[in-house]
RNA sequence: AACCAUGAAUUCG
């Protein structure tokens, strides 16, 4: 419906607020949503801090009749699997089943991020089974969550296997599925073979992007290799993949946290010079570095600073 | 008929 678009497009321009203001409107003037606009809603409440609001939609769409559609389900196992709350996005899972709606491929996806964010492998397990035995394919989603999943729960071996196995089928690996795997190995500390992949990945012609870069950056940083990140940097810079705020943080806080916390002040004065405002995860290493280098006084000192800046919402 | 759902990167606690 109308309220629908309008509602998206107020998402998208950061307007949550009006969202509210306009719910409100449609419940004053008695306009019932259509299913699309309670989806909408659903989602967007979902997302924002509001899930239990949500939640009591969907009880209200329920209560009048209004049939949910696959697409609603989808929604809420999403919103709830998001914040850990599991256990709600399987019972929602269910109420679904006894609906008869059929779960399509992203309604399995979404459900697999649910499990893997708690930590559920074993389950999710069971529901690729299912999902096969349902006729429903994977596709490049389904490797990436299930990749990210394993690595979360430290199956690093697992994490691998996965994505050795699908690598070469058409379509099913992609620059988000080598990031996530290059996440989780660095996150484990095995660099040499976050590195491992990151080359091949350039090689088979997958271009990193700023959030593969920031990736490997961030695993080699915490792994304390400042040379090769500088070399990073580089390399990015050549492939014309311009830095972000979170790729420059990872290195700030290697340097922060070895105690060089004039380069890492150096390092902030570039990226205001490049137009990267240091932002809150910045000046928070900062400060944690200089602490637990036992300089309580400049931590101090740039905290008082950082209080004084205006407008940037750190 | 049309509009609505899924994946990857940074700090401290």
């Amino acid at each position: 419906s109308l309220y629908c678009v309008v509602m998206k497009t107020l998402v998208s321009h950061g307007r949550k607020a009006d969202v509210l203001n306009l719910l409100e409107e449609m419940e004053k003037k008695g306009t019932n949503p259509d299913l699309a606009t309670y989806n909408t809603l659903i989602d967007i409440l979902g997302k924002n801090g509001q899930l239990d609001k949500a939640l009591s939609l969907y009880d209200e769409m329920m209560a009048k009749k209004i049939r949910p559609s696959v697409m609603t389900f989808g929604i809420l196992i999403n919103c709830l699997g998001r914040v850990g709350r599991v256990q709600e996005a399987y019972n929602i899972w269910k109420t679904m089943r006894q609906l008869r709606l059929r779960p399509n491929l992203i309604t399995y996806n979404t459900l697999f991020d649910a499990l893997g964010r708690a930590g559920h492998i074993n389950e999710a397990g069971k529901v690729v089974e299912e999902m096969s035995t349902s006729g429903v394919s994977p596709d490049a989603y389904t490797f990436s969550i299930l990749i990210h999943s394993l690595g979360r729960a430290k199956k690093l071996s697992a994490a691998k296997a996965l994505f050795q196995k699908v690598r070469d089928k058409r379509g099913m690996a992609d620059v988000v599925t080598y990031t996530a795997l290059i996440t989780a190995l660095g996150k484990a500390g095995q660099t040499e073979d976050a590195l491992m992949f990151f080359k091949e990945m350039k090689i088979r012609g997958y271009l990193p992007n700023v959030i593969t870069y920031s990736a490997i950056i961030d695993s080699l940083s915490k792994a304390g290799k400042v040379d090769e990140v500088t070399g990073l940097f580089q390399e990015m810079e050549a492939d014309g993949c311009a830095p972000n705020v979170m790729t420059y943080n990872s290195l700030v806080h290697a340097l922060a946290k070895a105690g060089m916390s004039a380069d890492a002040f150096k390092l902030c004065e570039e990226m205001e010079a490049r137009g990267c405002y240091p932002d809150a995860f910045t000046y928070c290493s900062l400060i944690d570095g200089l602490g637990k280098s036992g300089l309580t006084e400049q931590a101090y000192e740039v905290f008082e600073k950082v209080k004084q800046m205006p407008e940037r919402n750190l």
